[in-house]
RNA sequence: GCGGCGGUCGUCUAGCCUGGACUAGGACGCCGGCCUGCCAAGCCGGAGGUCCCGGGUUCAAAUCCCGGCCGCCGCACCA
């Protein structure tokens, strides 16, 4: 078989792994199962749980000035789905050959066979156009059947009318979007502003395979980072940290050649134009960061910029960043997306709802405006009943050429009606402007986590001595500890033991003790689920309250006082201490 | 969604072609006991199986046939 070389057998090793320790398995199992949803097991929840954390540091605390996280409902009614363009743009017009049973994009055939622009055509419209044209299946010239709508949303229904029609969000930007005049105002006004979520969303896909990679049902930590477009200085007040951060990057047109990524530096990138955006590029070298802090090398890391007829609706230029997998190659964990003012534009349209920033002047500013003057009386007197339109038209003219025509004494014609000069007048104003109104432009870092949680197992997976080692990164281990009786049948063993696990536990380790099979057979055990960290407890315990602590990824060992276990382990998986610096060496 | 291949204790698998002695066997893992002074040792005992689901053929189905579900591979799809 194809796949039957390495690639392929660590993919089957690390299923296998999940299913039997508890990282994860495929969701229903008992009654058949149903593709595109897993469930995660014991380990894999606490896994999740800490990449996330790590999301949450690096893409929110360390930036709390100016970054919140909020959270949304997952069903939203069909108006915000309809403003954001999923109802639209999500949707897959298809058709069915009735001999063959192959699926095809209707669209794209009559687009194909007939030269003309078939998007937002009905099903209807498209079905008639194949009828008139006799376009037939491209592989087996059968008849095609009626064209339907595919829609990747996930649908509902809201209350008990039928009409009210709701919708799985397929992403959590809309969430953001909608809440975004209040998290602006809860935090006074201020840009930039980063709105970050992590949630779950569903995606109706046509066939999900591919495990864990892609599913109907996932979780995914995403910001929206809000800024003023103009405000090059002010955007992205991080910068500097990390502009001499390296990345891996292919444009669109090296990918069309069949290029391999090239490494920029993160200002460089910006400066040649490979990313449009300060802000864009330092996002992605956030995530960079993110995803190599899971364990994933740097040559296993690239960024693969999408051509234009791959983007998404709402995006003008789009970064994925891709991991390396054994099985499916190159896997998309994050996707960077410009999306300028495309949302909020929309949702002030389908909304009404101001969505604007006030962006004030460093000094209020003093302008000179012509402004038309309307003569109430005289208008009124004209156009009776008509007057309060007319007098709106004129308000809303240009200052400029009203004042024009009255230089010529000429009528003024405004919807319709013709206006006499004595009827209108215009002046000179100042006025006191102390800002004006922005719509902000967006940029969206928006990860996958059941991905990350996959890669991350992946690039932890060990062989050695024919032995499984989770070489995991310690912070995110599920448990950070083991305790073990030397032996299992000296009570002495066990009792003293169960103190330094109840001392750990207690100072919030996740920790267990094990203390049935050999020594061996145990650290086994521990290796296999990543457990960073092994006490031992010994007969020279009993004697000298010293224990031994074996780090899973050398399976070398130190001997320290008990007493300072807790520390000792603090210091080993959360501030990185090398094993050597925590007690004396056992030969 | 199409086509190919597959689905047997927790895991990996034997059995399927050629239906019956299959009360579905083994290994690993798991649990209990003994043993064990540091890397999956040994001994004894034990639990664990809707043979993916439904239907059909047959005296008899894990085994043959049909449909479905799920998985893998290829094609299509994947804002």
């Amino acid at each position: 078989m194809r796949w039957a070389g390495l690639a392929g057998d660590l993919y089957d090793k690390i299923i296998d792994l999940a299913k039997r320790r508890g990282y994860f398995w495929p969701s229903y199992e008992i009654y058949g199962g149903v593709a595109g949803f897993y469930d995660l097991g014991p380990l894999g929840a606490e896994l999740k749980r800490r990449i996330i954390e790590k999301w949450r540091r690096a893409f929110i605390l360390d930036h709390q000035e100016h970054v919140v996280e909020i959270e949304t409902p997952m069903i939203g009614p069909s108006r915000v789905y309809e403003a954001s363009g999923h109802l639209e743009s999500f949707t897959d017009p298809i058709v069915e050959c009735t001999k063959c049973g192959r699926k095809f994009r209707a669209d794209h055939l009559i687009e194909e066979k007939l030269g003309i622009n078939a998007e937002g055509l009905s099903p209807e419209e498209m079905t008639r156009l194949i009828r008139e044209h006799d376009i037939r299946c491209p592989v087996c010239g059968g008849e095609l059947g009626e064209v339907r709508l595919f829609n990747l949303l996930f649908k509902t229904q809201i209350g008990p009318y039928e009409g009210n029609i709701g919708f799985l969000r397929p992403e959590l930007a809309q969430g953001m979007f909608v809440a975004f005049k209040r998290v602006l105002e809860s935090l006074r006004g201020r840009l930039p502003l980063g709105i970050a979520q992590i949630g779950r969303v569903g995606r109706n896909e046509i066939s999900p395979r591919q495990g864990m990679i892609r599913l109907r049902e996932f979780t995914i930590a995403e910001m929206e980072y809000f800024f003023d477009p103009e405000d090059e200085e002010g955007s992205c007040p991080w910068f500097e940290r990390l502009s001499s951060l390296q990345l891996r990057i292919v444009t669109c047109d090296e990918k069309k050649q069949g290029e391999p990524p090239r490494t920029y530096r993160l200002s460089e990138a910006l400066a040649k134009g490979v990313i449009m955006h300060k802000c864009l590029a330092y996002w992605m070298g956030v995530a960079q960061m993110l995803v190599e802090s899971l364990g994933i090398p740097r040559e296993d890391i690239y960024f693969e910029e999408k051509c234009p007829e791959e983007r998404a609706h709402y995006s003008s230029q789009t970064f994925d960043q891709l991991v390396r997998a054994s099985r499916w190659g190159w896997v998309e964990v994050s996707g960077h997306s410009y999306r300028g003012d495309y949302d909020l534009s929309r949702h002030m349209r389908y909304s009404g709802a101001d969505l604007t920033v006030f962006k004030p002047y460093p000094e209020p500013v003093k302008v000179r405006k012509k402004r038309v003057i309307v003569n109430k009386a005289v208008v009124g007197r004209l156009f009776k009943s008509e007057a309060p339109k007319v007098m709106e038209a004129l308000q809303a003219l240009d200052a400029s050429y009203v004042e024009e025509r009255l230089a010529r004494g000429e009528p003024i014609e405004v919807g319709g009606y013709r206006v006499p000069p004595e009827a209108v007048s215009v002046v000179e104003v100042e006025e006191k402007v102390s800002g004006r109104k922005i719509v902000p432009h967006v940029v969206e870092p928006s990860f996958g986590v059941e991905r990350l949680l996959y890669v991350t197992l992946e690039h932890a997976y060990r062989e050695r001595e024919g032995r499984v080692v989770l070489s995991l990164p310690r912070d995110l281990a599920p448990y950070q500890a083991v305790v073990l009786p030397l032996l299992e049948n000296d009570e002495r063993l066990v009792e003293r033991a169960r103190a330094l696990y109840e001392r750990l536990k207690s100072e919030g380790f996740r920790v267990y003790l094990d203390s049935s099979g050999s020594i061996g057979r145990r650290y086994a055990r521990a290796d296999e689920i990543g457990v960073p960290a092994a006490f031992t407890v010994d007969y020279q315990t009993l004697e000298d309250g010293t224990v031994t602590l074996r780090d899973r990824d050398t399976w070398r060992q130190v001997r320290l006082p008990e007493a300072r276990a807790v520390e000792a382990l603090r210091r080993f998986i959360y501030s990185g201490a090398k094993l050597e610096e925590l007690g004396e060496p056992l030969e």
